[in-house]
DNA sequence: TGTTCATGATAGCAATACTATTATTGAAAA
DNA sequence: TTTTCAATAATAGTATTGCTATCATGAACA
């Protein structure tokens, strides 16, 4: 996997770009570990400090508060996430082939190689299904959508939508559909592990191949008038 | 609309059952209208209890804290959208006519006429759209599913999938179709209102007829294989 | 060599999340 | 009627949280 690759997130994210220096790095890690840990309720930049061996006060120098910082680290996964379908559908022209793709690779991105080494992908990605929805069901909704918090993914949701629509230009809900793809693969996959009599899949050791299976049935039964 | 229609709840979500006392009454009211106003994350019992003109202390011997008051909230609206389902499809033996009106009474529960004085039912709708998912995104969560804390929505949305199964009894996925109904028909809701881009209808004065539409696409599009 | 800037160390303050204690009241029971 | 009892109000208090300010240190760099 590429060394090197930067992902770029809105700057109003933060305070300081942790990207950029070393203690920015350890606040991502640590912040990432210490969330699946903990939760995100009781999870706070004092915990945080402590467990990386820093202070509160330097913290609050990178992010304004933790819900930036669960905004940036959501934010950090769905351009994850967008990288690895434009390098996995590259020069794929089948628009069938392109969406079987994107479903595979949202629902197996966490396993892939570690791209950047303070980056877990596989528990950020158990921190996203957990808690990624509170990073948009916040009262400041609308503004911090104004400031563009939330393009990583609507742009995301646009690029499938566009594969929806060449795949059956005459379904009326393309967008729709598209974040629901998103939302269900966070939401089944917590089911499954924790309400399970909310869904038909199951998951055990990370191995997501029910629900990468479920939502290409729902896809393709949705899209494709004759496809199994 | 009856009135004493008692929605019945599990008894470990509160200390002391607010339903019961004028007080308690009071709180479940102003507690939909201040989280509605204020947002989750602001709310607290300190400023509930100024807004309806009592302490702090009495509302902590209702509600361990409010995290379980707003699950006390969320499972009482599912309860009563449980509630209207029976009552509606009451005597529709058509499996199809009884996945509409369930679509319908899910996406217009909001709109019945009031049943019970103290619960403003429009305003816990927003409620629920907007904080919901907070209810069961925490880390106690196995916890509270031991306990039976989730079994209201556990039990709707059995119910819908009954519904799925006798409609179309080849169909893989009932319980996930079941839940992912509820979860779409609240998020793209609030898509709609803040996140546009993410979805494909619009709301607007709590007219959620293209949300209804759009659930019954995607119902009858992947149950019926003929119903164009 | 002096300046700049990121971080650490420490302190502090206002708000939050509760708990405890006592007083009051209003209704049921005797 | 009086007693008694339970629910609530009034008040206070404590530990923690969320955040800011200040100053010291030490590396980078000009």
């Amino acid at each position: 996997m590429a060394i090197g690759i930067k992902i770029s997130l809105n700057e109003g994210l933060f305070q300081r770009d942790p990207q950029s220096t070393a203690l920015g790095q350890k606040i991502i890690k640590h912040s990432i570990l210490l969330i699946d840990e903990i939760g995100f309720e009781a999870f706070n930049f004092k915990k945080l400090a402590v467990r990386m061996q820093s202070t509160e006060a330097s913290v609050y120098r990178y992010f304004e508060n933790k819900h930036f910082l669960l905004l940036y680290l959501v934010c950090w996964y769905w351009e994850w996430v967008s990288y690895l379908i434009d390098v996995n559908t590259m020069n794929i022209e089948d628009p069938k082939r392109r969406l079987e793709i994107i479903i595979h690779t949202l629902v197996s991105a966490s396993q892939e190689n570690p791209a950047i080494e303070y980056v877990n992908e596989s528990v950020l990605h158990r921190v996203v299904v957990a808690e990624g929805s509170k990073a948009y069901h916040i009262k400041d909704v609308d503004e911090e959508n104004k400031v563009g918090f939330f393009l990583n993914y609507k742009q995301l949701s646009a690029k499938v939508a566009t594969v929806i629509e060449e795949l059956d230009a005459n379904f009326p809900y393309p967008h729709a559909f598209a974040s629901t793809l998103f939302e269900m693969a966070n939401n089944h996959i917590y089911f499954a592990e924790h309400l399970p009599r909310l869904t038909d899949v199951k998951v055990q050791q990370g191995n997501f191949e029910e629900v990468e299976g479920m939502l290409k049935y729902f896809a393709f039964r949705l899209l494709c008038k004759n496809s199994g």
